[in-house]
DNA sequence: GCCGTTTTCGGCCCGACTGTTTTCAGTCG
C-alpha cells in the first residue's frame, strides 16, 4: 500500500468521525498522522520490513495508529473506517467540500432530512427545505446553492505560475492605493508551494477600510465572501480565491508569519510558545497580555529561541529542529545558477531557433547550457534523427566560434524506450557532451516494469541526466508509477543527476522527491526545458522546488562553475 | 488518539466572519 493511499484512508476516517461528532483531538490525531504519512519521504512498507516498530517513532503517531497502519499494509482495509461507513454513508464526506458545509450541517441535514449526496442536498436546497432547519437560513441556504454550483466547475488548485500572474495586477493596485504601507502576498504563495489553492495578501494600512475597499472593488472580483473589518475574502473571475488580512504594523511580524503558515508548522511554533507560556497568535506574542514580541518575523521566531525560518521549509518537516540545532540549510539562490541544462528548438518542438536561444541565455549570464533537442521515437515533437543531430552539431560548432562567453554543450533529451533501451546510437551518444534521458511514452507500465526501464536507462554509462523523473503534468496528468527510492539508488550508484523540471506544470521531481535525493547524497540539476526564451524565465521556479527540497547551491550540479562542472560530467 | 523539563491524566493553537440562536454556533483559515 502507498502511502498516499494511507493518509487518504485516515483523512476519510477523520472525515467521519467528524460528522459524527467525535472528540476533536482524536480527529486531529488522524490528520496529523495522515498528513505525516503522506509527506514521508521513505515508504511505510519499507519502513515496516526494516523495522517493525519504526511507525511508532514518527511524532503524532502511538501503538495505535502504528497497529492500524500496519493492518492496512497487510490486509488493505481498516476496521474502523468499515465501522464508520456503516453509520454514516461516505457520500456525507463530498458534502464538506461545500463552502458554508461542515461537519455539524452535514449530520444536520442527514439526520432531518435524510440527505447522503451532493445532489440530495442542492434539492432541498433548491425546495427550500434546508432554510427550515434550526440554525439555518434562507441567506444560508443560498450560500449552500452558490457553493454547488462553483464546486460543479471548480477548478483544481492553480500552478504557482498562474495564480502569480492574475495576483500581479491586484498587488500593484492595492500597492497603489493611499494609505497602504506594507503588503506581502503570504500563505503557500510565499512559501513557493507548487500549487496554492488560494492566495493570502496581509497589508498594513493608515486607513484600513479604504484599503478594504480597494480589494473587495477590484475589477476582476466576481464574488465577495467575506467584507469584514481587518478580513475580506473574494473569488476572481479566474476561480482564484483571495483572501486579505489587514493588521497594524506593530502586528506585521507576527501576522506574516501566522498567514505563511503552514498550519502544521504555525501549530508546531505555537506549541513551542505554549511551553514557554507564551500565547502566539496573528497578533504577536503575548506573555499574560503584553506583547513582547511581534513587529517582525524574526522577532517571533527569537521568542521560541529559533532563528528566522525561511518560508519554503515551513512546512513541520523537521525545519524546527533543524533550526534549533542550527542546523538549517543555506537555500539556494535563482543567483547561483550557472547554466540551464534542458532548452529545445525550432529543430525540434521549440519555437526559437538555436541561435536565438543561445543569444536569449547568453543575455542571461550563464556560462553554458545544453540543447537537448528530442530524438526520433517522440514523434510528435519532430524528434531528430542521428543524422539530424549531426547537422545540429554544424551549427552548434559555428555558434561556438561567434558566442565565446558560454559554453554550448551538445546534447539531447534522448527517449528511454520500453525496454529501457536509448533511443540514439551507441556512436551518436559516445560524442554528446551530455546526455539527458526521459520517458515519453507506455506510462501505463506497472510500477516495477517502469522503474526497471528506467534503472536500466542510467546504467548506461553515457547517461548524465534523469530528465522529469516522474512525468507527471500538474493538475493534468498523474506521474506514471515509480519506486522512487529505487531510482535515487540507481542515480546515486551509477552517478546520474536527477533534474528539477522548471516548467511549471512539471516542477518534476517535486519537494518531497528532492529532498529523498539530497539525504540520499544525489545531486540534482535544475532544467528549464525551454521551449521558447521566454520560458528561459521558468528558472527560478526550479529553483523555488530546489529551496522546498532543502538544496543549498552545493546539492545543485548547475551552480557549478564552467570547469567544475564539466569535471562532474565526465563519466 | 497522542504525549510528557510541571503531567501516565488531562491537557491538546488561535482568532475572524456570518447568520441568526438575542449571546453564540458553525465554518473557515
Amino acid at each position: 500500500m502507498e502511502n498516499i493511499e494511507i493518509a487518504k484512508t485516515f483523512d476519510e476516517v477523520a472525515d467521519l468521525l467528524e460528522i459524527q461528532g467525535a472528540n476533536p483531538f482524536r480527529i486531529r490525531a488522524y490528520r496529523t498522522a495522515a498528513r505525516t504519512i503522506g509527506t514521508l519521504n521513505t515508504s511505510v512498507e519499507s519502513m515496516l520490513k526494516k523495522n517493525g516498530h519504526a511507525l511508532e517513532e514518527l511524532p503524532g503517531i502511538g501503538a495505535d495508529l502504528a497497529g492500524k497502519i500496519e493492518g492496512l499494509c497487510r490486509t488493505g482495509g481498516l476496521p474502523l473506517l468499515n465501522e464508520l461507513k456503516r453509520k454514516t454513508p461516505e457520500s456525507l464526506v463530498a458534502l464538506l467540500r461545500i463552502p458554508g458545509v461542515g461537519p455539524k450541517r452535514a449530520k444536520l441535514v442527514f439526520s432531518k432530512l435524510g440527505i447522503k449526496t451532493l445532489g440530495q442536498l442542492e434539492k432541498a436546497a433548491r425546495a427550500g427545505r434546508l432554510s427550515k432547519l434550526p440554525g439555518l437560513g434562507a441567506a444560508t441556504e443560498q450560500a449552500i446553492l452558490r457553493g454547488i454550483e462553483q464546486d460543479k466547475v471548480r477548478t483544481a488548485r492553480f500552478p504557482l505560475a498562474e495564480a502569480e500572474a492574475y495576483i500581479r495586477p491586484l498587488v500593484e493596485t492595492l500597492r497603489a492605493t493611499p494609505g497602504v504601507e506594507r503588503l506581502d502576498v503570504a500563505g503557500s504563495f510565499r512559501r513557493r508551494a507548487e500549487t496554492v489553492g488560494d492566495v493570502d495578501i496581509l497589508l498594513a494600512a493608515k486607513n484600513a477600510a479604504a484599503a478594504a475597499e480597494a480589494f473587495v472593488g477590484y475589477k476582476d472580483v466576481k464574488q465577495v465572501l467575506a467584507h469584514g473589518e481587518t478580513k475580506c475574502s473574494v473569488v476572481l473571475r479566474c476561480g482564484l480565491q483571495v483572501d486579505l488580512r489587514i493588521v497594524a504594523e506593530s502586528s506585521y511580524g507576527a501576522a506574516l508569519h501566522y498567514f505563511t503558515g503552514s498550519k502544521p508548522h504555525n501549530i508546531a511554533v505555537r506549541l513551542l510558545g505554549v511551553k514557554r507560556h507564551l500565547k502566539i497568535n496573528e497578533y504577536g506574542v503575548f506573555r499574560g497580555k503584553r506583547q513582547i514580541a511581534g513587529r517582525t518575523e524574526p522577532e517571533v521566531f527569537a521568542a521560541v529561541g529559533l532563528p528566522w525560518i525561511p518560508p519554503e521549509l515551513r512546512e513541520n518537516r523537521g525545519e524546527l529542529d533543524a533550526a534549533r540545532a542550527g542546523r538549517l540549510p543555506r537555500l539556494v539562490e535563482l543567483t547561483d545558477i550557472r547554466g540551464d541544462l534542458q532548452m529545445h528548438t525550432t529543430d525540434t518542438d521549440g519555437r526559437n531557433t538555436l541561435a536565438e536561444m543561445v543569444e536569449a541565455s547568453a543575455a542571461r549570464g550563464y556560462e553554458y547550457i545544453a540543447i537537448t533537442d528530442h530524438t526520433k521515437a517522440v514523434r510528435v515533437a519532430g524528434g531528430l534523427t542521428e543524422a539530424g543531430f549531426r547537422k545540429q552539431w554544424r551549427q552548434i560548432d559555428a555558434i561556438r566560434k561567434t558566442v565565446k562567453k558560454m559554453t554550448v554543450f551538445k546534447s539531447a533529451e534522448v527517449d528511454i524506450l520500453d525496454d529501457g533501451s536509448l533511443d540514439l546510437d551507441e556512436e551518436t551518444l559516445a560524442e554528446l557532451d551530455i546526455v539527458l534521458v526521459s520517458v515519453h511514452s507506455r506510462f501505463n507500465l506497472s510500477k516495477t516494469a517502469m522503474t526497471r526501464r528506467i534503472v536500466r536507462a542510467l546504467q548506461h554509462p553515457r547517461v548524465h541526466v534523469l530528465g522529469h523523473p516522474t512525468g507527471r503534468l500538474l493538475g493534468k496528468r498523474e506521474p506514471y508509477p515509480l519506486d522512487m527510492e529505487e531510482i535515487v539508488k540507481a542515480a546515486r550508484d551509477y552517478g546520474v543527476l536527477l533534474e528539477i523540471n522548471a516548467q511549471p506544470d512539471r516542477l518534476d521531481l517535486n519537494d518531497l522527491h528532492v529532498a529523498m535525493a539530497r539525504q540520499a547524497g544525489v545531486r540534482v540539476v535544475i532544467g528549464t526545458d525551454a521551449h521558447r526564451i521566454e520560458e528561459l524565465g521558468c528558472m527560478r521556479y526550479g529553483v523555488d522546488q530546489a529551496r522546498r527540497g532543502w538544496c543549498e547551491a552545493t546539492d545543485v550540479a548547475n551552480t557549478l562553475h564552467l570547469d567544475a562542472f564539466r569535471k562532474l560530467i565526465q563519466k
